[in-house]
Order: C-alpha cells, then sequence, then structure tokens
RNA sequence: GGGGGAGUACCAGAGCGGUCAAAUGGGGCAGACUGUAAAUCUGUUGGCACAGCCUUCGGAGGUUCGAAUCCUUCCUCCCCCA
C-alpha cells in the first residue's frame, strides 16, 4: 500500500543538512554511509502504546536514511525504559510488565510501518528490536565484569547529564541506577553493532552523550579499528519559546483514540509563519524546490497560510488517511472559514456529525431543555464544558462564548430551539476550542 | 554532633497581627487588531447561592476580639561549623 523509493541520495547527511536536522555528528560519519549501505538505529520509550510528534524527528531521521538505501533500525527501550535516562528532567519510571511492553511494541511498530518499510524484500529493509530481549536475561555479574570493566567511572562522570546531577542546586544527587543508564544505552549500541553490524546511533542533542558512550565503549571493548558513529538533531522548538509538541490537553499522538485526526490537523495548521517553514523541513518529504516555493508563496500572500497546510497535509495523510484528511479540512472550514450560522443548520445530521468526529463531545439531557435552562448551569453542572461557574461567568462576561457560532451574554438561557436538528448544540469556547453537545 | 535559614496561589517571589483571596513578574485563559500567525494593547487568573459568603499561605495544635503574619510541635529542604 506504500510506495517506496530506494535511490540513493548523494549524500544523507547533505539530506538532513539543510533540512535543519543535523546537531553534531561524529567525523568519519558521512564517508561511512558513502561507503557502503549502514545500518542505524534510533531508540524509543515504550511507555505508551502510541507514539506522539515528539517520536517524529527521530523517526524522519530513519525514514530519511532508509529512503537513501541504509537500513534503519528501530529500538524499543523496554529495558532502558525502566531505568529512566537521567539527561534532561526524568521523573521515576514505572516498571512495565512484559506483556504490557509488548503489546506497547505492536502498537508502536503499526505506527512505525506507516514510515517505515518493514516488508520490503531488499536487503535496507527497516527493522524492530527491543532491548529487553537481550538485557533481561544479563545477570549483573556478566554485566559489570563484560561491560562495566571497559570504562572508567571517570569518562562516565565527564558527561553533562552526570555532571549537571551531580552539582544540582536542590541536592538531590543521582542514584547508581540512572548513572548506569549510560552505559546501559552503550551497550545496546555494542550489541547491535556486533548483532546487526549497526554503526550509527542517532538522536536528539540530549542524547549525544549517550551516544559516544557507545561509540567508546564499542572501541574499547573491540579495538580501537572498529568504528561506531554518531548523528544528533536539534532539539525542535517554538519560535515564541514554548514546548514543542504539547497543547492545553497534553501530547499530540499518532494514534487517532488518543487525538482526533481533527486536532492533529489543527496542531499543525496552527503553527506559526516561523515555526512551519522550520517543520515543513522536518517533517515533510517534500524537496527543497517545493520547499522553497512553498515558503516564497507564502511571504506572498500570508494570510492564505499555504505552508501550515502543506504541511498539516502532509503528515496528517502519512499519519491518518487522505479521507481523515478531508474531513478534517471540512470541519475545519466550518468552524473557523467564513461560513457562520446558516452554513452550520444546513448540515444534514449525518455529514454534521462525521465533520465533528474530532470534536470533543458532550450530552445533556433532553428533559433539562423542556423549560428555558441558564447558560451557566448548562457550561458547567450539565455540561462540563467549564470547571466552575466562576470561570464560565468569567469569560462569559469577556465575550468569550458562542452558541451555534453567534456569541452570547451571561443572560442567556438554553431551550430546545436552540439545538440544531433538534438535537445538537455547537458550543464554542474562546476562539479555538469546540464542543459538540448531544441532547438525549 | 553544633549553629543558622527557608517552606506563600501554576511557577518565581513580596507580605511578617487587622485595610490580605494575599503586591510584582512569568505563565495560562479571554477580548481588540489580524491570517485559526507573530508582535502589541486590554481584561482576567480559589470556590459559591457572587455589592455578600466560604475555603486557602508545609501538617497539627495554641495565643488573640482578630493570624499568612506570634507561640508550641511535627514534617521537608537549604547553608555554615565539626
Amino acid at each position: 500500500m506504500h510506495k517506496f523509493h530506494f535511490m540513493l541520495y548523494t549524500n544523507f547527511v547533505d539530506e538532513l543538512r539543510w533540512r535543519g536536522m543535523i546537531h553534531d555528528l561524529t567525523p568519519g560519519t558521512e564517508e561511512q554511509l558513502k561507503k557502503e549501505m549502514t545500518a542505524a538505529y534510533v531508540g524509543i520509550d515504550p511507555t505508551a502504546d502510541s507514539l506522539h510528534i515528539g517520536h517524529l524527528v527521530s523517526i524522519m531521521m530513519l525514514k530519511h536514511f532508509q529512503i537513501a538505501g541504509h537500513k534503519p533500525i528501530a529500538l524499543i527501550g523496554g529495558a532502558t525504559g525502566m531505568i529512566g535516562d537521567p539527561s534532561g528532567k526524568s521523573q521515576e519510571r514505572n516498571l512495565l510488565d512484559e506483556p504490557t511492553l509488548r503489546h506497547n511494541q505492536e502498537c508502536l511498530k503499526a505506527q512505525l510501518s506507516r514510515f517505515l518499510d518493514f516488508e520490503t524484500d531488499q536487503p535496507n529493509k527497516a527493522e524492530l528490536v527491543n532491548n529487553y530481549d537481550w538485557m533481561k536475561d544479563f545477570s549483573f555479574l556478566a554485566f559489570i565484569r563484560d561491560i562495566g570493566k571497559h570504562l572508567t567511572v571517570n569518562y562516565m562522570m565527564s558527561k553533562d547529564s552526570v555532571k549537571k546531577r551531580l552539582s544540582a542546586e536542590d541536592g538531590s544527587g543521582m542514584s547508581f541506577t540512572e548513572f548506569t543508564y549510560q552505559l546501559v544505552q552503550g551497550y545496546d549500541f555494542l550489541h547491535l553493532y556486533q548483532h546487526k553490524n549497526c554503526k550509527l546511533q542517532m538522536g536528539g542533542s540530549d542524547q549525544w552523550g549517550n551516544i559516544t558512550t557507545g561509540t567508546e565503549l564499542i572501541r574499547r571493548k573491540l579495538g580501537s579499528e572498529e568504528n561506531a558513529y554518531a548523528l544528533t538533531c536539534p532539539l525542535i522548538t517554538k519560535a515564541d519559546g514554548g514546548k514543542f509538541g504539547k497543547t492545553e490537553t497534553g501530547n499530540v499522538w499518532l494514534d487517532p483514540e488518543k487525538t482526533s485526526p481533527y486536532a492533529f490537523y489543527q496542531f499543525w495548521l496552527n503553527c506559526s509563519d516561523d515555526d512551519a517553514a522550520k517543520y515543513i523541513k522536518i517533517f515533510t518529504l517534500l524537496s527543497r524546490e517545493e520547499i522553497d516555493k512553498l515558503i516564497e508563496e507564502h511571504a506572498q500572500a500570508p494570510h492564505l497560510r499555504v505552508l501550515q497546510k502543506a504541511l498539516a497535509n502532509d503528515i496528517t495523510v502519512r499519519v491518518h488517511s487522505q479521507e481523515d484528511l478531508a474531513l478534517a479540512e471540512e470541519a475545519s472550514q466550518i468552524l473557523f472559514g467564513k461560513g457562520t450560522t446558516e452554513a452550520l443548520y444546513k448540515l444534514d445530521e449525518s455529514t454534521l456529525l462525521s465533520v465533528f468526529e474530532g470534536v470533543p463531545r458532550a450530552s445533556i439531557g433532553r428533559l433539562h431543555l423542556t423549560e428555558p435552562l441558564d447558560i451557566t448551569e448548562f457550561l458547567t453542572t450539565y455540561t462540563n464544558i467549564f470547571p466552575s461557574k466562576s470561570d464560565a461567568r468569567r469569560m462569559l462576561k469577556d465575550n468569550g462564548v458562542s452558541l451555534n457560532k453567534m456569541k452570547v451574554t451571561e443572560n442567556t438561557k438554553i431551550t430546545a430551539s436552540d439545538l440544531m436538528k433538534s438535537k445538537y448544540l455547537l458550543v464554542q469556547k474562546g476562539k479555538k476550542n469546540y464542543y459538540l453537545v448531544v441532547a438525549e
């Protein structure tokens, strides 16, 4: 169902470079990739049964890697995920039981298949591995003897992630477990190097220290003529300094059950101009020429937001489907377009339902509408659209609530005649938050 | 082991007997302007039966007409000396 092309880029690294996806790489990486088909891996924490868009950069790196004719490996960190990476802030990790781990692994693989080709009979077929498989039976004694022996504590302490924790103001310190993390991850690299001839590890820039522990371990254990490489991409940021990939409601997931295709589409559509120009290079496969052209078009008529649309379309189709995109676009058109109350009333029921598929639902007993119902009560007690009445009143006063695309005030009463198709009510909280209330 | 300091709303951080639902900044949300950008300006940011009332200033007690502010005790953190 997907078509993959295996034309070798003249240079994988150059491709990533113009896309702004390279933060750092070890010397010799480019030469290695030019020399022969190479295998590379990135690690993914199996903490949930879905990827979120924070994972997307690494996945796109693997995607470009496979397109360039190399072999991508996605490593599920079943073992490392239990330890907790001290790079960046880390909370306690939960130990996943094996059934959950396997379940998550399967779900992740299904999502990864939309990007990577696991089925081809080409030699650069993508692979999925789980470090739990080789770590679970590795005894502590064997590990410290065979692996721990090759790196000095001095070396491990020189890593930024460790130094930062040791000198932390709050004095929280660092457990031995966390300290060991880099060694365990380093061993993954060694293992893949030996068993899969995997010579490169890629990841976010925060992984540099962990990755080079791996390359160092390979050299120390296997000999100085053995060479493994590291390549990292910059941390994805937003122009306003906020954290990428988060919305008010949390992570943006690839799983349509967790983040509807509509919400997913909206996330990308809402990127600022600066971000859209950056993201389109990272998250789509559009060529340099196509992107340059879009950027120029966008500059000509910024209000049309061709960049955001191209970005949102491309990713929504890849992650979901052409049909999901069409519905998301239609819903967006109705909710944000010129169309107003009339357009809304004209929709037939099935269109209305499918269009608002991804819009949060609330329901209310039909009986409550036989008498005119106070708007504040309606927004809180009956539908939970607002967490408190004060909050609802506040926003009503601020002119921030609409019903079926019409502004309402604090004194508005709701009656059965406000229902579209005698059944639905479209509530708008602020500019971008919609709720479809169904009378039952 | 000895000595000192601190714990305040989402975060940072004032307040140190009443005028404190608690300054200020950041963040969040909303409004205006726009392009469902950015920047800017404005409003708002504990709850409710909302010109009033209730619950909040690490926990538990106490003093007082009245406590975030004073006392006792417990917990947690930080700093200095050994």
